[in-house]
DNA sequence: CCCTTATTGCAAATGCTTCCCAATAACAAT
DNA sequence: ATTGTTATTGGGAAGCATTTGCAATAAGGG
């Protein structure tokens, strides 16, 4: 008795799904992630794909975004913090990080007495792209 | 011919809801508020809640948040814009402004070259309650 | 090489939201 | 008031992303 595992196995499919996260050089989705691997991996179920990606957001190996509506995004945790500005018209994101967040949280941790443990500033807007597109 | 309405009957449903959410001083989800109608008006259909809180999302009258997971929240815009910081234990949520938003947008328009046309702060953490409480 | 137990695949279930369609009701013009 | 047009409704079914149940499989410590 006692074969005290308290979690992780390093599985094919495991291996697989995190290979195709950090060589994804943009923020992944469930669907893509599950599309990619099937290409490596046919038999590899959906369910797997979600299971893996709760399992390495609670551990801490990539961050869940809900960068626009119906589904999240994923990707691996690597900078410090960032945030994103999505293009509302083509999607592409834009990454970025600000002294200023810091500050915010000074001042709200001070206004709200709570103990803040998270910030995520996302931005909408219009990319050059698509401002130069419509303006021709 | 030439009946030109372009949208919006003013209809007993819809009067119910508006009331409903303009007397909600907190933030209200799709089931809160489909229960709350039917309690005054039973018969009132649940794809109704939903349709009139997309109308009045489009025509600028609520706004709609997702301050967890899985679904979203509404609430009456009044106040030009606050962000909001909530409670992972309770759920209690705090809203704040802050005039670093704006230097912030000031900053990232200029690094990105996008034209920002939305900003949203969302904060997780410990209200002062949840944190006496677990610290008894 | 076993044995335990985490993990998988598959399918069914969930939760939130949207869609379809025939019946109803608002409101402008008669 | 009455009508005609058309937005809106109720109800149920469909949709999508995600979760869950369960029997079969496999990881990795002993």
């Amino acid at each position: 008795m006692a074969t005290e595992t308290i979690g992780q196995r390093m599985t094919a499919q495991r291996r697989l799904l995190l290979d195709i996260i950090r060589s994804a050089n943009d923020h992944i989705d469930a669907d893509g992630l599950y599309r990619q691997a099937k290409e490596r991996d046919p038999r590899i179920s959906l369910s797997t794909v979600y299971r893996n990606l709760s399992l390495l957001k609670d551990v801490g190996l990539i961050a869940e975004r809900r960068l626009g509506e119906g589904h999240h995004h994923y990707e691996i945790n690597v900078a410090p913090h960032h945030h994103h500005l999505v293009c509302v018209e083509c999607g592409v994101v834009f990454e970025f990080e600000s002294h200023f967040t810091e500050k915010m949280k000074a001042a709200v941790e001070e206004a709200s007495q709570y103990v803040i443990t998270n910030i995520e500033v996302n931005m909408q807007g219009h990319c050059r792209d698509c401002l130069e597109k419509s303006s021709q």
